[in-house]
DNA sequence: TTGTATGCGTTATCAA
DNA sequence: TTGATAACGCATACAA
């Protein structure tokens, strides 16, 4: 019935041609070479090139518990800081002999669910995960299957898994300490909804604390835009804009996705950045430098958090079983045009300092 | 020795508790409900609700030849042409019950050589590849093992598959005779070293066929850059600035990539878009409105291509063995304000106009 | 409508 | 140093 008899070649097809048994064969495929005879090694390696022979994954993983497989699941693919992640993980996966299934949730739970489904049914050897935070149950049960998850840029603290990120606490208050420090009058926090996302909820609560302690009058000038709707970037800008008339302002971006969106829409309103209002996102796009006068921004990590991931992932597959660790590496501040100090409106120009935080 | 003596449910367990045999169990799983009794086929759902049963896809792939695994192989993952590709093809796996594996290349043949070799050992189903055309052998022996093989972005016509992208030829005729009729003295293609990258190529030899008819002296403002190399991209930008002096004159980007190197280039050269020199890029990236003038493009289907070449490898699997197709979808060119008309050096501003090509 | 027996390609156990 | 044999979890031919 099948168009092509010839079946595919099998270690049996080389056990026979090397004449040898398959076991030894497989004793070769997996690196055994102290219990074995330089000729029939010889001789093993010979039939393999010739034959052309591939180890049938499906088949070991079947026998060994092992897919070599590891889920990543990000929320959205196409944000540059979840493709830095996923190229760190890649990068090392790759070297262990690992391969990456890239799933995208957009942020949906149902849909991170069936994923985590379909990674289970895989049999994926490790997870990692940058979460909604609303499948804890599912991903519990993984990690009672012996599989080790790793929480990439959101904590969930009940959960009890490695987590990696960037330093929220450290970067926002670091960026933040710099803005007042450059005179604004009002410092205006614009996020996606915050929900439970414990890198949105760190960020802005360093945002609060350092404005706190210099008693400064933003404390209250948080804006959580959900840009699924039309119009609420616009009307909360709107807010925020006239109600900071003749004052010094600046627009806290809580991430990249949001600070595109209220560049292009400052833009649609024919302001201008910074004379008309100044801006500073978290996330250094590689588009920074070329907006208006630069856009200043903090720099996550985001290759690194990929690797440190992916690497502990790859330490509890070795059988690392310390308690859950909290990774958190150091953000960057990168000023540049976007925040003249508000005083003299001029400024850096187009050049660009950094600040290692 | 293992920690956990509870071994995993397997379709043993959910037989057993069903009372029933699990060649019975095996057809609830696969569908085969016609010939099931109601009785049984309700204590089967029961017992695996019960016992929380995930079917084992490396068991029933080892037995059916089918890894339910896509690969999908792109040169660069933090692109965010292939980033959407990826986002497309994922949606439509998704759908169908497939998981993508993703790899990383950097356009490097090795690398792309050990990932096509980690897929097969894999057992992926299909293959999507944006190839560096330097492991056609290997991607040969994919197809006759009856792999289906997609190629996006590049063809290699000697390969006979079928292959997704951009109508290079249309979307960059139409942009360069845009350029002409805007009139523009010069107009330097600048683009990543061609080597015998299908889409580069198209797009150099249609930029050279508008600019002959028009009988254009840009004929042979010709740049290739080879990115890893630092000082490339600034001599040659020099080099063409200088030889231009005084004209009205256009950067042509050859993608992506390439447009935001040039844009950096020339913002460290403290040359203004477009009152200096004007400047338009293949693919339409999110950043493209803000950034000066905002830059005029060549909007590619990205997600559509992704989409596309996924189900085009869904069919092959479902047994279409009609001949290779190769399907082109059209790039539509979005004027903004970086090339304004070059005899009234004004121009649009920031608005920004459509059209289909 | 259901069950028995066999095999997918590999590794592990045990004996030689 | 090597090999026979029995799993791994599932699907299928065939029988009932």
């Amino acid at each position: 019935m099948k168009q092509d008899a010839r079946k595919r070649i099998t270690i049996d097809h080389v056990a026979r041609r090397a004449g040898v048994s398959k076991t030894t064969v497989s004793r070769y495929l997996n690196g055994h070479y102290e219990a074995l005879a330089e000729q029939t090694l010889k001789r093993i390696q010979e039939a393999i090139i010739a034959l052309d022979y591939r180890p049938n994954r499906m088949a070991s993983g079947l026998k060994r518990d092992r897919s070599h497989l590891i889920g990543i699941v990000v929320a959205d693919i196409t944000n540059p800081f979840s493709t830095a992640i996923l190229r760190g993980a890649e990068d090392v996966c790759k070297r262990h002999g690992y391969s990456l299934m890239v799933c995208n949730t957009d942020n949906d739970p149902a849909k991170e669910r069936e994923y985590i489904f379909m990674l289970q049914a895989q049999r994926i050897d490790g997870l990692i995960i940058n979460t909604t935070g609303q499948n804890n149950e599912f991903l519990h049960q993984l990690a009672a299957e012996h599989t080790p998850v790793v929480l990439v840029d959101r904590k969930v603290p009940e959960l009890g898994f490695d987590t990696v990120g960037v330093d929220n606490e450290q970067a926002t208050a670091e960026a933040v300490h710099y803005l007042v420090e450059q005179g604004y009058e009002r410092i205006a926090f614009f996020s996606e909804p915050i929900d439970g996302i414990s890198s949105r909820m760190e960020r802005l609560i360093s945002f609060q604390n350092v404005l706190r302690r210099y008693g400064h009058c933003s404390v209250s000038d948080i804006y959580e835009i959900d840009l699924r709707s039309e119009k609420q970037l616009e009307k909360k800008l709107d807010a925020f804009v006239h109600s900071s008339q003749d004052q010094s302002r600046v627009l806290f971006a809580a991430n990249g996705v949001i600070l595109l969106q209220l560049i292009l829409e400052l833009r649609k309103k024919g302001l201008q950045i910074p004379e008309d209002i100044s801006v500073l996102g978290f996330d250094d796009l590689d588009w920074a430098p070329v907006v208006g006068p630069g856009i200043t921004t903090i720099a996550q990590p985001t290759y690194e958090i990929g690797v440190t991931a992916m690497e502990r992932v790859l330490q509890r597959l070795e059988g690392d079983d310390t308690p859950a660790r909290q990774i958190s590496l150091s953000g960057q501040l990168i000023v540049r045009g976007s925040t003249p100090s508000s005083s003299k409106p001029d400024g850096n120009g187009s050049s660009a300092t950094t600040k290692s935080i």
